[in-house]
Order: structure tokens, then sequence, then C-alpha cells
DNA sequence: CATAGCTCCTGACCGC
DNA sequence: TGCGGTCAGGAGCTAT
């Protein structure tokens, strides 16, 4: 399931190969989560330019001739199944099943693939108008933003109920935290998922901002978490996964104190904690 | 504004 | 071997 490390080791992986290529025809699958939102031939003819990510959000820019000082471009989400390939010319493949959008050029292919089809790519005619700016309008500070402080941080938590994990994962206070990353973070911060996000302190918001740069920097460096469909473009798993400390280890023990990681479930989806080393 | 619940989709897995 | 049920989950949308 990509979250912000998958994105960004897809986005590093890509960039190099695409950058500079021209579209030579675009072909579609199945419908993703919107519409295209434009001619696929509108496309074609055009010069793709350095990749952005922006929280889980792919930018990929697409020139004009003469360049446009803020370019059109697709946004890309990979959703949770979702995973971008780069084919070059000579290793060119048929679409399969899963394949619902594949971007030719004369460089190779960029080709989504995604089973479940909660991924998109949707044009926009600058990455500052709609729709992407309404897609990009509510994310939080980017983890590694040098501007993003421990005060800011702890500020963007006061008024907040909820949880500290679901306010993780809803991205606001900092973009990037999916559900393994926000229950590795917590972990490492020592906090309890279910504490109110609000009630959180300075001095331990800091460390759980520390914590989602540890895990989300050290699962970059890994090339991702590979559990179901990930892959990086060259078909590579990552390989964070093996330093979970509680995602999916339901009964196994805590590797602070050996007693078994604990399993709950908020907003619907799985947490993994242990009970005795993360405190509210 | 904050919050909770719903929803999209399909492969993997499980018990019978 | 087949079948129904459950789970996984990013994040926009709706209702309160």
């Amino acid at each position: 399931m990509p979250e912000l490390p998958e994105v960004e080791v897809t986005r590093q992986r890509i960039d190099g190969p695409v950058r500079d290529a021209r579209v030579l025809a675009v072909r579609m699958g199945k419908p993703l989560r919107w519409p295209l939102g434009c001619e696929p031939s509108l496309l074609v003819g055009r010069r793709v330019g350095p990749v952005l990510r922006r929280g889980k959000y792919l930018w990929l820019p697409l020139d004009e001739v003469p360049a446009a000082s803020s370019p059109a471009g697709l946004l890309l989400h990979l959703g949770m199944s979702g995973a971008l390939s780069w084919l070059p010319v000579a290793a060119a493949s048929p679409a399969g099943p899963h394949d619902h959008f594949d971007l030719q050029t004369d460089r190779g292919t960029l080709r989504l693939t995604d089973p479940r089809r909660f991924g998109a790519v949707v044009y926009s005619a600058g990455l500052h108008v709609p729709p992407a700016s309404n897609l990009l309008a509510r994310l939080g500070p980017e983890p590694f933003d040098a501007a993003l402080t421990g005060p800011i941080f702890h500020a963007h938590l006061q008024g907040r109920r909820s949880p500290i994990k679901q306010v993780l994962l809803g991205g606001q206070a900092v973009v990037g935290a999916g559900n393994i990353y926000a229950c590795e973070a917590l972990f490492r911060a020592r906090i309890d998922p279910r504490a109110p996000a609000d009630r959180i302190s300075l001095t331990r918001a800091q460390r759980l901002l520390e914590a989602v740069r540890e895990v989300l920097g050290q699962a970059v460096a890994l090339g991702g978490s590979t559990l179901r469909d990930f892959h990086d473009p060259h078909g590579m798993d990552g390989r964070f996964q093996a330093s979970a400390q509680v995602y999916g280890r339901e009964g196994q023990p805590c590797v602070h104190c050996a007693r078994p990681v604990k399993r709950l479930v908020q907003g619907q989806r799985s947490t993994f904690h242990c009970s005795h080393c993360q405190r509210r």
C-alpha cells in the first residue's frame, strides 16, 4: 500500500527515465477513481518535465513548446494497490488486465498497474489550478520540510480530540504516514495510538515528529514496503517491511518488552501497538 | 470547523 | 474444487 515512502521511491525511479521524454500515445484501461479530465490526444506531443511529489501524489509536468512557466501535467495517485512501472522501448509488453494507464513515449512507457483501481490519473492545466489545486488543498506540511518544527506540529494537534493515530492518517498535521508508518512512528515515539491528539505535550509531539521522519526516511532508504502489490518501477520489492516493529505483528513479542503486540481497530483500520511501551 | 461513517474495488485468505 | 464471507485500506464525500 503506497504511502509517502513508496510514492517517493517511485518518483526517484521514474524521474530519470521519463524526464524529457516525448509523449507518443496514451492507452487507457478500465476507469480509475476519477476520469482523466481531458482528451488523451491532448497529451500527445508534450514533453515530460521533472517529476514532483506532494504527499502521496505525483505530478508529471507536460510542457508545451515553448515551455510554459506553469506547465500543465498529470496528477497521479497510486491509491491502495497502484504501482508505476517503467518499460524501456526494448522491453515493451502488452497491457494486462490491471494496467489502466500507459503513457507511451519515445523513451519507453510509463504504466500504472492498479488491481483495485483506487488510484487516479488526472489532467490539470497547472499544479496550482483546479483540479490539481483542489486535490492538494487540504494536505498538511511535508514531513521533511525544515519549516515544520516541533511547535508547529504541536499546534496542528490543538483542537483535535480524535485519537492521534487517526489525526496522523488525516494528513493535516503532517502528510505521508499511512497505516503502516503511523503505527511504526507511534511505537517509536512510545505514544498510545488512542491518545487524544490535543492532549499530547509539546515534548512528546516533538518526539512523534522525529519518529515520523525517522520511519519515513528509513523506509525511503529501504525502497519502501512491499506487502502485497507494491513494487518500484523496475519491479523491485521494498525492504522496509522487515524493519516493522509492530505493524502486522499481532501476538508476537514487542521488540522492547517482549509482551505480545496488540491489534485494535480505529476508524475501521487495524492499529498495531504495545500497550506496555506506548502510553498516553 | 471537527468528526464519524460511507464508499469506491478486487485479490487473498479462511472455513465449510 | 467451489462458494460465501471477511479483510485490506487512501482519501474524498456527505451528513451531523
